[in-house]
Formats: structure tokens, sequence, C-alpha cells
DNA sequence: ATTTATACCTAAATTACTTATGCATAAGAA
DNA sequence: TTCTTATGCATAAGTAATTTAGGTATAAAT
């Protein structure tokens, strides 16, 4: 399962989930806590990463604040209140996806 | 949750998992099962799904047999031998998926 | 008689990606 | 020392899976 697709749409509710839990988080970090809490699993492509970030900042969910470290860039997101806010929505909804997803491919799952 | 959407990149593998334990089904069955069985949770719209099984079934995937119902016509779709094989890939897929994704949104979760 | 349910279909628009490319610095390997 | 890999940002063109919005037709229910 070299390089397993994204599926579509659930990219902003992880980016919006992670920095919940992180507090601010940069682009390129992004990329690596995903692939290591995934086990290499899921992969965040940086064409799709920085454009979600910038929706998601011009949306208002997302503040940036910038940093040089070591001389390089680094952009650093973190959640503003309606992007915390809009996490917990956006959380129960992938949620309920992936419960509604569990009674279609394995109805045993749900039950415990 | 009125009308939730589909996580894209789904609906392939649903079909497929559907059409494997039923034997065969038409499609306005299938809507109405995906609803029943996810509690009005996931609503598979029409323009999403005929062409959805008009390229599974041009992929070789599915077979139709057209049959007439109450003076109603019904197509149904079951699946060939290639797409019984292909079905268990995209389980896999779809079932490591929710799994990747249990796991950023929820570790706690993928312990059990 | 009108609406709702059943049953199929397609086309345009939208959306979220992938793929490809670009720039720049730091670190490591050859 | 030069080349590659890792770090870090970005955008643009192309693609694919949807949504939305229509369309046709029969049966059942109000």
């Amino acid at each position: 399962m070299a390089n397993a697709k994204l599926y579509k749409g659930s990219l902003n509710t992880i980016i919006l989930k992670l920095l919940d839990e992180e507090g601010k988080m940069y682009g390129y970090e992004i990329t690596q806590k995903v692939k290591q809490l995934t086990k290499g699993e899921l992969q965040i492509t940086e064409g799709a990463l920085y454009p979600a970030l910038h929706k998601l900042e011009a949306e208002g969910l997302l503040d940036v604040e910038v940093a040089k470290v070591d001389n390089r860039l680094r952009k650093y997101y973190k959640l503003t209140d309606r992007g915390t806010k809009e996490t917990v929505n956006r959380l129960a909804e992938l949620e309920d996806f992936i419960r509604s997803m569990q009674q279609l491919i394995n109805p045993k799952w749900s039950i415990q």
C-alpha cells in the first residue's frame, strides 16, 4: 500500500483535528505527523495540503504565524475560536460517516 | 444530519460490497438499502449511482440483466468473477483507510 | 386528480484531489 | 566537492467523483 489515496473530503477534517491536538503546526510537520500516525498508510501531498491550509485560513478557521528556524521559513497554523468550534462539527460528521461505512462493509463491527 | 455527504471514492466499494452480499440488485434497490443500513445517514444520489454502475460494468466488474416487473424496467447487476476478486481488494483498501482515519481522529479506538 | 414512490437516465458545474513543476536552504553521502 | 536527500514553501494544469438539475415513464396512494 505504497501511496494510498486520500479519500476526498477528509483532508480538512484531519488538519483541523491535528491542530486541535497539537496547538500549532506547520505544513511539512502535518505531512510527517500523518505519515507517522498512520504508519505510512496515508500520504498527504503538498499539492493538496498547502491550498487546503490557505483555504481554511481564508475561511477564518486558522491563523498563521511565520517563523524562521535554521534560516528556513515555517508557517505555523493554529485554530481560531471559530476553527475550534468548527472542528467539533466536522469531527462529528466524519465519525458519523465512519460509522455508516462500518455498517455497510462490516455490520458486526458496529454492535459492540 | 439530514443529508450527509458521501465521501468521494467510497461509492464504488459500497456498490461492490452490497452486490457481493446480496447476489444481485438493481439501482433503486441499492439506494434504498444504503439508506436503510445507515439509518438515513448516507444518501446515494442517482446522478452518482447510475454512472458508477455503468462504469463498473464497462470495466467488466459487473454483469447486467434486464427484467420487467409490474410493467416497470429493472436492471439487475451482479458481480462478474473479476468483480468478486476486485471486491476483496477494494474492501481491504477501504478498511485500511478507515483504520487510518481512526488513528488520526481517535487514537483510542484502534487499541481495543 | 394530484402527489408520491418506483425506476431508469444524462449533462453541466463543482470540488478536491494528483501530478508536475518551481524556488530555496541544510545536511549527508559519494 | 559535488550530488542527493531532507526540509520547507508554493502554484498550475489535468483528472475524476461527485452534486445539482434536469428528463421520461408507470404504479400506488391521497
